[in-house]
DNA sequence: TTGTATTAGTTTCAAACGAAACTATTATGG
DNA sequence: CCATAATAGTTTCGTTTGAAACTAATACAA
């Protein structure tokens, strides 16, 4: 085997975008279930109930659920859809931009927020009870950092 | 606002799995568009020919690539027939098991690999350059013991 | 004032995906 | 020896997704 073609081998198990990936899809697949089984919602959908649900009195618009979410507007109008046939979120024209609406949790939907939210954090809280404070610490400010740089290396494309 | 209910807000900004979920769509998507503009493979096609790749004179099963992609046997199944298709791989019914087949890379398909896992390694290099060796080695240890954690999870469900 | 550009969100359509069922082959137990 | 179970992989079909185009409304510049 020659250095060099040896040296650009990649092994999927140690390499990083692949491991985040897998880590990823276990984690987000387990939480899943978790909205899934008990209210019939998809990762899309709970994912902006979760957003409407920080401040329940607040309302967003479509594209600030975009931004907040980092979804598709195709992927949220698709949701937005769903969610106020559930009947879990309404919708109010904005009288002085008709262009967009101002969305917030109905009180079914709030129930099912303060279904769910409490046991993803639990779920999370059981994950990083395995790993050290200091562990804990830095891989958030690690995620952070690979955020900002990816961020930044796909702007400059 | 009471305690309790305050308590079980969810921030999505803070909370991991949407944290892990993100930065790796974001990672995945910028290294996917390396080999989807080069040679029109998807996320699934460079999986299964980067496992091929890593070892060309050995030969693998889709069990064996399930098995190391973590990937479902329709999503192989369907990648192997777009390769084989493409002619980036080829398939060897096995003689003593004729439900099985032995997959490799072809010489199209190890020309693509030789070009693409170079480009992929120097991407996660260029990532990892941004953090301390200190944190590049908690990260590696803090996602294998995630990894084993969550699959527990999964298992003991 | 008006034509054009931009914005917010929706719809269309082809491709991809997920769940379930299926086929071909081999393993196993009575 | 043979019926049944299990395995490896494929196909079906309905749903979801992604890219592009579209509609309605507002902003802006001449």
């Amino acid at each position: 085997m020659t250095g060099p073609v040896a040296a650009t081998r990649l092994d999927l198990a140690a390499y990083l975008p692949y491991r985040l990936s897998i880590l990823s899809n276990t984690v987000s697949g387990a939480i899943a279930a978790i909205y899934e089984t008990r209210h019939g919602l998809s990762v899309a959908d709970w994912r902006l109930m979760a957003v409407l649900g920080m401040d329940p009195e607040r309302s967003l618009t479509q594209k600030a659920l975009c931004a907040r979410t980092r979804m598709d507007k195709v992927q949220v109008s698709r949701a937005v859809k769903r969610l106020i046939d559930l009947g879990h979120i309404e919708r109010e024209v904005d009288s002085a931009d008709r262009r967009r609406a101002h969305l917030r949790l109905t009180g079914p939907g709030r129930a099912i927020y303060d279904d769910v939210a409490p046991a993803t954090l639990e779920w999370e809280r059981e994950l990083l009870s395995r790993l050290t404070p200091a562990e804990a610490a830095i891989l958030d400010t690690v995620i952070a950092r690979l955020q900002e740089v990816t961020d930044e290396m796909a702007a400059g494309s």
